[in-house]
RNA sequence: GCGCCCAUAGCUCAGUUGGAUAGAGCACCCGCCUUCUAAGCGGGUUGUCCCGUGUUCGAGUCACGGUGGGCGCGCCA
C-alpha cells in the first residue's frame, strides 16, 4: 500500500544498483562494498527529475575519479530502465534522470484510484504501537501559548506517524497532585473568601488570574459561604478539585477548539489514588534500582548515564514528581505501547536524561524519545509581551485563537522546526493575515474548488466525467502540469520523512510548496477550455491536486475551504 | 563550573542526515486581470552560512576550540 511510482522509482534503483555492481567488477573493484543507490529529486529542474550521487559515493571506496564512474554508468542510457527518458552523467559525478511523461500521467491515475488515501503508506507500520504524549499541564490556568506550540506539533506528529501506518495514540497527563495544587486551592479560596465580604490576600506565590474569580463565582453559586467555616484540609482537598475540574475541561475545550483531540487523559492523582506510586516503588527496589539512603529512596539512574541518582520518596514519606512519573510511564509501556514519545516544554530538558533513565530501570530501555517544543516570544510588532503565569498577565492559546483564528495560529506554530525558538508577532499576524501562508495554501484549495464547480456544468459535465476516470490523461503534455505532478509525488515520501525526523514543519514547507505548483500550473494553463479532451486531462489533475491539499492541511490541522 | 538548544539575506525562518551556482516568505523595485477566484503569476535587488582549526574529491551540514544568546543543573513540578 504505497504511491505506485514509488515502487517504480524502487526497481529503478535496484536497476542501477546492478549497473554499479557491473561497472565495479569492471573496475577491479569488486572486492570494495557497493555504495547503495538512492534516488531523490533535484534541486534544478535543469538537471533532470530525480539524481544519485551513487557514483561520487563509489569514487571514495574504489578510488576512481567519480565521473569515469557515471560515464560508465550511464553508458547504456536508459535501455533496460523503465519510465526513464534520459539517463546521464553530469559534472562532478552525479547521474541525472528524466522521467518520461506516461511516468507523470501515472502518478495522475494511482492518486485519482487511491482517492482521499494517497499519500498514506505502511512505511512506517512496523514503528508501533507508540504512543505519543504533549500538551501535559499543572492544571492552575488556561492553556499558554508554549502549550499551542506543542499540541500542534503533537498533534500533527501523530496524524504523520497514523498515516504513515504506525499504531499510534495521542495522550496527556494531567499534573493535578502536589503542593501546586494546593497552592491554587488557596488562591481559589481567597478569592472566594474575598466574594463572600471576608477580604482575603492571596497566598505567597499564589495564583493572581483572574479566571480564578469566575472559578471562584462559580464556588459561591455552589457552596454559599460554607467554606469559610471549613477546616483547612477539607477546604484545599474539595476546593483544589473544584478548580482542577473546571481548569481541566477548560484546558480541554482550548485543544478541542485548537483541533487537538486526546485519546487518554491521565490524572496524576488518579495514579496515587490507585496505589501505583507505592507499587512502582516497591517493584523499582525489588529489581535494585532503587536504594535508601538518608531515609529517602533513590532511583539508581546513573546506572543509565544520569550524572546523580535521583530522589523517588523524601525522608518524610512523601513521593517525588518522578515517582509519579514512574508509575505513569510504567502505566503506559504496560498498556503494550511499544515506543513513547513525549513531547516537553523547553524548561524541562534537564529531566530528559533522568527519564531515560528511568524506563530503563523499569525494563524498557530505549523506549522512550523526548522531544522539546522550544519557546515562543510573542510580541506586538516590536514590542515583546512578558508573560508570567503566576502573576497572570500571560496571553492564552484561546486568546491567540480568538486573535488571528486557529487556521492561521496551528499554521504558526507548525511552520519552524521544534527546536528552534518561535517569534510570533501577533500584529502582523494580524495585519497581514492575507498575506499569512496559510492563506496561500487555502487559497490555491479554493480556487480549484472554484473550477470543479463551473465544471459540473451542461458545458463541460462529460469532460468532468471522462476527468473523473481519468480517460485522458495522454492530454497533460505542459511543463506546470508535469512541475505540478511532480510535487504531488512527492506527498507520500514528505509524510514518512516528517514523521521520521519528527520534523512536521516540513509538511507545513510542502503544503505551501504544492500550493505554488498549483498556482503556476493555474496562470500558465486553462484549465476549462472548449478543447475537451485537455479540459478532462487538466480537470483529472486538478482533483488529485485537490485531493492532496486538503490531506496536507487536514495533516496540519488546518481547515480547506472550498471557497475564500 | 557542568550540561542541553540556538546563531544562515534588512526581518522571520528552511536547508531532506556530507553533494551541483546557499533557498522561501515578508519588505523594496518592474511587469501581468475582456475567459476557470489578482488572497495569484513572472522578473529584479539582498549573504563573512558567528569566528578559527581540522576530517576529504567535496562542509551551512561532521570533529575540536572559541564568541554571543536562551535554558537547565532541588528530598520543586
Amino acid at each position: 500500500m504505497r504511491s505506485r511510482h514509488l515502487a517504480k522509482l524502487a526497481d529503478i534503483e535496484r536497476g542501477l544498483a546492478a549497473r554499479v555492481a557491473a561497472v565495479g567488477a569492471a573496475f577491479g573493484a569488486d572486492h570494495a562494498p557497493l555504495p547503495p543507490v538512492s534516488l531523490g529529486p533535484t534541486r534544478d529542474p535543469a538537471h533532470g527529475d530525480y539524481a544519485t550521487a551513487v557514483a561520487l559515493a563509489a569514487a571514495k571506496a574504489w578510488k576512481r575519479n567519480p565521473m569515469e564512474i557515471a560515464e560508465a554508468i550511464a553508458r547504456d542510457g536508459a535501455k533496460d530502465l523503465p519510465d526513464i527518458e534520459r539517463l546521464e552523467p553530469a559534472k562532478p559525478g552525479f547521474l541525472n534522470l528524466r522521467m518520461s511523461p506516461d511516468y507523470f500521467r501515472d502518478i495522475v491515475r494511482d492518486a485519482l484510484e487511491r482517492g482521499d488515501d494517497f499519500g498514506a503508506s505502511d512505511a512506517l507500520a512496523d514503528y508501533g504501537p507508540l504512543l505519543i504524549e504533549f500538551t501535559s499541564a499543572n492544571p492552575t490556568g488556561p492553556l499558554n501559548v508554549v502549550q499551542g506550540r506543542s499540541g500542534s506539533l503533537g498533534s500533527t506528529l501523530v496524524a504523520l506517524f497514523r498515516r504513515s501506518g504506525t499504531k499510534t495514540e495521542s495522550e496527556t497527563y494531567v499534573n493535578d497532585a502536589g503542593n501546586q495544587l494546593d497552592i491554587l486551592a488557596e488562591s481559589l479560596y481567597a478569592r472566594y473568601a474575598t466574594l463572600c465580604g471576608v477580604d482575603t490576600p492571596l497566598p505567597e506565590e499564589g495564583y493572581e488570574g483572574e479566571f480564578l474569580i469566575d472559578i471562584a463565582l462559580a464556588l459561591k453559586q455552589r457552596d454559599g459561604d460554607r467554606w469559610l467555616r471549613a477546616n483547612l484540609d477539607e477546604r484545599v482537598k474539595v476546593l483544589g478539585k473544584f478548580a482542577r475540574d473546571i481548569i481541566v475541561e477548560g484546558q480541554r475545550q482550548d485543544m478541542e477548539r485548537f483541533g487537538v483531540h486526546f485519546d487518554h487523559w491521565t490524572s496524576e492523582a488518579a495514579l496515587h489514588d490507585a496505589g501505583e506510586i507505592d507499587s512502582v516503588l516497591k517493584e523499582l527496589t525489588a529489581s535494585g534500582h532503587a536504594y535508601e539512603k538518608d531515609g529517602a529512596l533513590f532511583l539508581r539512574t546513573t546506572d543509565f548515564n544520569d550524572e546523580k541518582d535521583r530522589v523517588l520518596r523524601r525522608s518524610d514519606g512523601r513521593p517525588t514528581y518522578l515517582a509519579a512519573d514512574a508509575a505513569y510511564h510504567r502505566d503506559k509501556l504496560r498498556r503494550g505501547n511499544r515506543r513513547l514519545i513525549n513531547v516537553l516544554g523547553p524548561d524541562h530538558h534537564g529531566y530528559i536524561a533522568r527519564l531515560n533513565a528511568l524506563v530503563a530501570a523499569l525494563g524498557y530501555p530505549g523506549s522512550l524519545e523526548v522531544l522539546l517544543a522550544q519557546y515562543v516570544t510573542l510580541k506586538r510588532g516590536a514590542e515583546v509581551v512578558k508573560m508570567s503565569k503566576r502573576a497572570g498577565n500571560f496571553v492564552t492559546l484561546a486568546e491567540v485563537m480568538d486573535e488571528v483564528g486557529v487556521d492561521a495560529a496551528r499554521f504558526f506554530f507548525i511552520n519552524r522546526a521544534p527546536e528552534s525558538h518561535l517569534v510570533f508577532d501577533l500584529e502582523l499576524a494580524l495585519e497581514q493575515s492575507t498575506k499569512n501562508p496559510v492563506y496561500y495554501v487555502q487559497y490555491g484549495h479554493a480556487r480549484i474548488a472554484s473550477i470543479l464547480r463551473k465544471a459540473d456544468s451542461d458545458q463541460h459535465r462529460s469532460a468532468f466525467e471522462r476527468a473523473g476516470r481519468g480517460a485522458d490523461l495522454a492530454g497533460l503534455n505542459h511543463p506546470a502540469e508535469f512541475a505540478l505532478i511532480s510535487r504531488i509525488a512527492d506527498f507520500e515520501r514528505t509524510v514518512v520523512d516528517a514523521a521520521k525526523a519528527r520534523a512536521p514543519h516540513r509538511l507545513a514547507e510542502y503544503a505551501r510548496d504544492l500550493a505554488t505548483g498549483f498556482h503556476a500550473f493555474y496562470t500558465d494553463c486553462i484549465v476549462l477550455s472548449d478543447n475537451p479532451t485537455t479540459t478532462s486531462a487538466r480537470l483529472s489533475l486538478c482533483i488529485v491536486a485537490k485531493t492532496t491539499i486538503a490531506s496536507a492541511l487536514k495533516l496540519l490541522g488546518v481547515s480547506a475551504p472550498d471557497q475564500m
